[in-house]
DNA sequence: CTTGGAATGTCAACAAGGCTGACGTATTCT
DNA sequence: AGAATACGTCAGCCTTGTTGACATTCCAAG
């Protein structure tokens, strides 16, 4: 489907050379580290790293959400993420609360003082994010989105794509 | 330049809004961890890690580098990356030659086991990259391109494009 | 020519944040 | 009642980042 490779006649495929292939992995890099750059600037200061900044974000994301839910997004294991839970909670940004209908459950909230934080974070890197669509413009934003879609892994797409429905509650 | 968002009938900038933009920033998170996935995976058999990838991919691509230009590249301490290289030469991957117009300087260069590696471990991620490109197709992966460009840094996009031209020799 | 500063790279020690393994507790399911 | 699930925690390990201290080399000013 939509193979417009064909206006480079004949040589629709010179866009999977090595050579082409690696720059687009140069780019990743590069764009990682520029990606990654405002927030961990910003939780330098409060002895935070990427990792408070992760399960910050998906819990703002899926308000209420389980443990067990958040360590298959995040892909760690549960030591490493109680770890970083647990300073949240000390710290007053993030609350737990026992599952009404399964008391197994604790289910995740950010505080008010979790959301301002939250909130300075991804303002942070929406900026960035912002900045470059605006500079790239619309049909290279789609193609963006589509390349980093076909690029994952096919339970990683499963949870990006369930994300991207319970966005709207 | 190239402003193709008049299509959308008035909505141009519907691609800004801050939903977009925080699928943009997931996107760029899931997608970054299959992008690294299949090195980590041969990585992990080796007592090797990212940083190694990192190290040997670089080094490959520019050989007779020295420590202080892969230190600007990677963007990380000289004795961070020291650990990294200091393992890669008693492994016999990475040779260092004194430099001969300034003895200070260490010229690196992968042997003929790093080379081995380094096709691996870049085959695995060109196969990811290969089969993501194809699947979007050539115009989406323009737009890639560019919104990976404009979200680096300046440094970083220089540095970037200082690879894309010494890619030739 | 010497000497002091800058540049380059090495070694040591520490912290963050991954990991595994083992275990305890509360709750739910069969 | 017993097995399974969800969660928390302790202990210990590894990778990979950090800073600090130091050796070597080069260069330029005196």
């Amino acid at each position: 489907m939509a193979d417009e490779s064909a206006p480079q006649g004949g040589q629709g495929l010179l866009f999977l050379t090595d050579e082409h292939l690696r720059k687009g992995i140069e780019a990743m890099f590069f764009a990682y580290r520029g990606f990654t750059a405002d927030p961990d600037r910003i939780l330098a200061d409060k002895d935070y790293g990427r990792a408070h900044h992760r399960a910050i974000h998906f819990i703002n994301r899926s308000p209420g959400t389980t443990v067990n839910n958040l360590l298959a997004i995040l892909g760690v294991t549960k030591q490493s993420l109680n770890r970083v839970l647990r300073s949240l909670m000390q710290d007053g940004l993030v609350e737990s609360k026992v599952g009404r209908v399964d008391k197994r459950e604790r289910h995740l909230f950010l505080t008010d003082a979790g959301a301002v934080l939250e909130r300075s974070l991804s303002d942070a890197q929406r900026d960035r994010m912002r900045m470059a669509y605006r500079k790239a413009g619309p049909v290279a934003v789609a193609g963006f989105r589509q390349v980093l879609e076909a690029m994952m892994d096919e339970d990683m797409r499963r949870q990006y794509e369930a994300l991207r429905d319970r966005g709207r509650n």
